[in-house]
DNA sequence: CCGCATCGCGAAATCGGTTTCACGACCCAT
DNA sequence: ATGGGTCGTGAAACCGATTTCGCGATGCGG
């Protein structure tokens, strides 16, 4: 008692089977590259199949051999996450690398908030061959998934580095870096940052950057140049305020991301001073408002969809039973009028 | 010769039934809401499919009925689509709508060039009940797998609307009329716009709605105030700056989309000039960018997790055998500085 | 009290690939 | 020649949930 007849007519091994004169465990050999096979059945097999138009049947073979070809990709549900167009991004990455080798991607847009949620269970289901995370979610639960046995990679460092989760990550340290140098090497005299939230590893990251900087050049560290944000452009014009109140001389701003950055130089301009004339700023991401914005935002950019792509390589490395090192993409600065 | 052990023991329908003391048979019946079964039984298989922690086994179950419990979301794979916050956003919506229903979502991030591509191949294979496609791509290909008995629906009016695709879309006339509006009634005398891409329905629509607004204010119509933009930043600056150049009196620009209307602003303070006190900016969408560019972007905003959740919502309902009416979403002004 | 419809339930078939197992054919070394 | 080995192949079991079919039991109208 279907509600929508299939309609659909599948061509099945029996078929075939009959038209190539062959039995259908031959049939599964041929189509899955056994070669000990005679090679006049094979080409039988081959041609009755395109005849036919044999189309594979995923939820027979996933009933079978156990493995259903599918990946689950989760990102955290929260409202500013998937309106950032960075995840879109990996996104086609990760997709990109799986079709390739026939894995479709399975999207849960969902809190991952404990080892109960449904969407944990899912995952424990068996309903998917792995499982790659967007963000970081509550590291704790991926933990106890990756030791139930799913193949696990998450995007972005994870905390606990003991634990040998698998993961990808930019090169949020050497960009950083790269990012401050530039404003220290091209005159700046008194640089300050406006961090991420620094209970990230990102976060922390880039502010080690910004200090190794300082470190490698000869400048010494004043905390005072410290503003400790959370990624976002209000709170980032708002520190950026009271950093200029409180030392008019800074020349120079490295926001850990490209929102912080526009939050920056709103704040600038708003005490009536120049970009870059008066303060330069360089932010992080590269992402399409770093571009249309005017001045143009120098900034580092990072290789999203490498990040996904990566992270889909490291899936089908541990499907096939490796334990692939993580990965650390490189950044580049990209030159704007900002900096 | 499994690569990787399973190591995951996923309960049976038969180690419930033995549990349960009954068939498996029952056990199904029960798990389904089927309440022609004896309440004792019924009792004692759900708990002991609870106390085993029994997760359905979807590949078993997609085999038995057919049904595969998965939807295909389709988008374009342009470099610059997924970069667009825009589609994540709709993913979201599909996505919390579907899952409740116990449905997933499977991305398939292509182009779906012709009725021979991969992916319209995989999509008539039957592995999914059906697909929602995210931007219009070859109408051609989306009209035939309908055909074929693919239950489809489509994000975004249809050119041919004879046809009856299932489709919901945003109220773009009425959004541009808004916005053209807004701008007319604060006083602006001369009101250009930048179009989308006509190829599109929705920039047609949206010069539609600018055409209509001069119409029912009683202003009146001059093609020479229409530049034809293909949505994108520099394309909407260059036309900016010619329609400036050419008509100096402008003193209203509506952009067709927010990227374009960042565009138009850009050429405008290139051009020396002040927005919104010589020129005013109206776009479209919305997005983050018209929230962080300085000065604010007035923009219109489209309830775009609504336009992902109408979407799921129509695909649930072919699902059931019904066929929905397309569904149009209103919009809303949003006034920020630049009008 | 009889015949017939209804009801609850289990045995068994089914969905479509995959995989084990065994059998016959053939080859080689003794 | 003969015993042991390899090779190609098909029959049949299997994965786990669903569904048809039919059986025995109960209920009801006449």
């Amino acid at each position: 008692m279907s509600v929508t007849s299939p309609s659909t007519f599948r061509t099945t091994y029996a078929e075939i089977a009959a038209k190539a004169g062959v039995s259908r465990a031959t049939v599964s050999r041929v189509l899955n590259g056994d070669d000990r096979v005679n090679s006049d059945r094979a080409k039988a097999v081959i041609e009755a199949a395109s005849k036919l138009g044999y189309r594979t049947n995923r939820a027979a073979r996933a009933l079978s051999t156990g493995r259903t070809g599918q990946i689950a990709v989760v990102i955290d549900d929260s409202p500013n996450v998937l309106s950032d167009p960075f995840w879109g991004v990996v996104l086609a990455g990760i997709s990109r690398v799986l079709m390739v080798h026939d894995i479709h991607s399975v999207l849960m847009v969902s809190p991952l908030e404990s080892e109960d949620s449904p969407i944990a269970h899912y995952l424990e289901g068996g309903d998917v061959d792995g499982a790659i995370f967007l963000t970081v979610h509550k590291e704790q639960v991926v933990h106890s998934l990756a030791k139930k046995g799913l193949p696990v990679v998450v995007i972005g460092t994870p905390i606990d580095l003991k634990s040998d989760i698998v993961y990808v990550d930019t090169d949020n340290r050497l960009g950083a870096e790269l990012a401050t140098k530039h404003l220290l090497g091209s005159g700046c005299k008194k640089v300050a940052t406006i961090t991420g939230d620094i209970s990230a590893v990102a976060g922390i990251d880039r502010l080690e950057g910004y200090k190794a900087a300082h470190k490698s050049l000869g400048h010494e560290f004043n905390s005072d140049l410290v503003a400790y944000g959370d990624w976002s452009f209000e709170n980032a014009k708002t520190l950026t305020l009271r950093l200029l109140a409180r030392n008019p001389d800074i020349d120079g701003i490295f926001a850990a991301n490209d929102t912080m950055a526009l939050g920056v130089m709103a704040a600038i301009i708003e005490r009536g001073r120049m970009v870059p004339d008066h303060v330069a700023v360089v932010g992080f991401d590269d992402n399409l408002m770093a571009q249309t914005h005017r001045p143009g935002l120098t900034t580092i950019r990072q290789d999203i969809v490498g990040l996904g792509a990566a992270a889909a390589e490291s899936m089908l490395a541990i499907l096939q039973g490796e334990t692939p090192a993580p990965k650390i993409l490189p950044t580049e600065l990209v030159l704007r009028e900002s900096a």
